[in-house]
RNA sequence: GGGGAGGUUCCCGAGUGGUCAAAGGGGGCAGACUGUAAAUCUGUUGCCGAAGUGCUUCGGAGGUUCGAAUCCUCCCCUCCCCA
């Protein structure tokens, strides 16, 4: 490992954007040791096996991973999915459903194809923590839940609020901290990196290492990306989320419609610019004379580029201006084809087509002037279209659901 | 085990016999505006070819009543206090 960067460099690196590195100081030890003794450190961090799309929210500490693999340290990429029949509590407050082994399969090989857009295949186990847990006997869980005390498990603070506000808590969420704090134990982790809303979860893990006579995990929290609501944190079933594979133009439409305020924090979790480009980006922001929008283009473009491309980028923004700035149309639009009738119902072709959900609600969208067939609106509801085979008709639904209906 | 409070539409939450497909808020959707799918404003938000004394929906199953989200019985679930 003689081609590692000094401590103060790795340090420099891996602090910037993190949230908290607990206990302070001590990754500067583990990195000087790691160091002398030319031994990568291992970072592990957990993922949850129930919602396998990665999202803008998980880049932020995947791209803090990579950084440490930049350094020559070896990341452990665990998938939860044990723990994924558990069901993670952390931020749900609410009890979740267990999945099926099946599910968790299928979800865990979803992750496979994306993590290696952020890290270094070479770099990487990908382990799973059924690996340990699955042989667990009744005996060893009794051993692991005697470690740890029930005042300890409700100081965690969702615990708390749960407790409070009266919901629910079932008593294998209290197991989930303790089996994701076993993963560090039997992966003998040197270093977890998380969310904040893992603090805790990370904490436990510490614990439990030394009770088990290893040398306990330094803890380092990265800050939660806020989904486009701009209100929660990016979760994919709270529908805020981006997903890194998403269609570039979704993406650039869904970057832009983030609020204003949200931007410089997404400048600084998901975009890939350097220190001096961020400077910039903070100048822009406070310049009145700056267009909001500008800065959120770039933003938008930086994001696609990151995960498709330049051009990809830059086709994404002229397709969001033909739609949106021009009012315009795709340059390509889905066609489905549909049996030729001598005539359709406006109504009963949007709700067939899954543009509406109901009939009553492609009733309403006509009222409200969001339906155009040929770019030109629908006045009526009652409105009947001549349908012979090989007819095409371009429909417009609300302002960016474009499709062409063929008959045959 | 004893006592108390609850379960309402996507979410939160009002509603204690008809005027309830159910207030209000959030979210969603649509429209206007905009160098943003930001902000703001307006409308809309169970289903049915829109129409009706229509159908389905207020934890579940029964019952009372001309009529039930509302009353009764049993069951399921949650929270709080006591043990």
């Amino acid at each position: 490992m003689s081609d590692m960067p000094t401590v103060s460099e790795q340090m420099r690196l891996l602090s910037r954007g993190v949230s908290e590195i607990l206990p302070e100081g001590e990754l500067e030890k583990k990195l000087e040791k790691s160091l002398q003794d030319g031994r990568p450190l291992r970072v592990k961090e957990g993922f949850d096996a129930s919602a396998p799309d990665l999202h803008l929210g998980h880049t932020v500490t995947l791209r803090k991973l990579r950084q440490f693999q930049d350094l020559g340290h070896t990341v452990i990429f665990l998938i939860g999915d044990f723990t994924g029949m558990i069901g993670d509590p952390t931020g749900k407050n609410e009890t979740r459903p267990m999945l099926t082994p099946e599910e968790v399969q299928a979800n865990a090989e979803t992750y496979r194809r994306q993590v290696f857009k952020i890290l270094d295949e070479e770099k990487t186990e990908i382990r799973f923590n059924s690996e340990w847990c699955a042989s667990m006997s009744s005996a060893d869980v009794l051993r692991l839940a005697s470690r740890y005390t029930v005042a300890r498990m409700i100081e965690r603070d969702d615990f708390q609020k749960r407790y409070r506000a009266g919901t629910p808590i079932s008593i294998q969420e209290f197991l989930y901290p303790l089996f994701q704090g076993y993963d560090s134990v039997a992966l003998k982790s040197d270093v977890e990196v998380g969310g904040t809303d893992q603090k805790f979860n990370l904490l436990v893990g510490r614990d439990l290492q030394s009770q088990y006579g290893l040398r306990p995990q330094t803890v380092l929290t990265m800050p939660l990306l806020p989904g486009t609501d701009g209100v929660e944190k990016m979760s994919k079933s709270l529908g805020n989320a981006i997903g890194i594979l998403e269609a570039p133009e979704e993406i650039f439409g869904k970057v832009m419609s983030i609020p204003d305020e949200l931007m410089l924090t997404w400048y600084e979790l998901v975009s890939d610019l350097d220190a001096d480009a961020m400077d910039e980006v903070r100048r822009r922001l406070g310049d009145p004379g700056e267009n909001p929008a500008r800065l959120k283009r770039d933003l938008a473009r930086n994001i696609i580029a990151q995960y498709h491309g330049e051009k990809a980028a830059h086709d994404a923004e002229a397709a969001f201006d033909r739609i949106f700035v021009e009012k315009g149309e795709p340059d390509e639009v889905e066609v489905r084809t549909v049996d030729a009738a001598e005539a359709v119902w406006i109504v009963k072709l949007l709700n067939d087509l899954g543009l509406a959900a109901s009939r009553g609600e492609a009733r309403r969208l006509i009222q409200q002037g969001g339906v155009s067939v040929d770019g030109e609106k629908v006045e009526s509801a009652d409105l009947e279209l001549p349908a012979p085979a090989g007819r095409r008709y371009r429909l417009k639904v609300g302002k960016r659901r474009f499709l062409d209906v063929l008959f045959e």
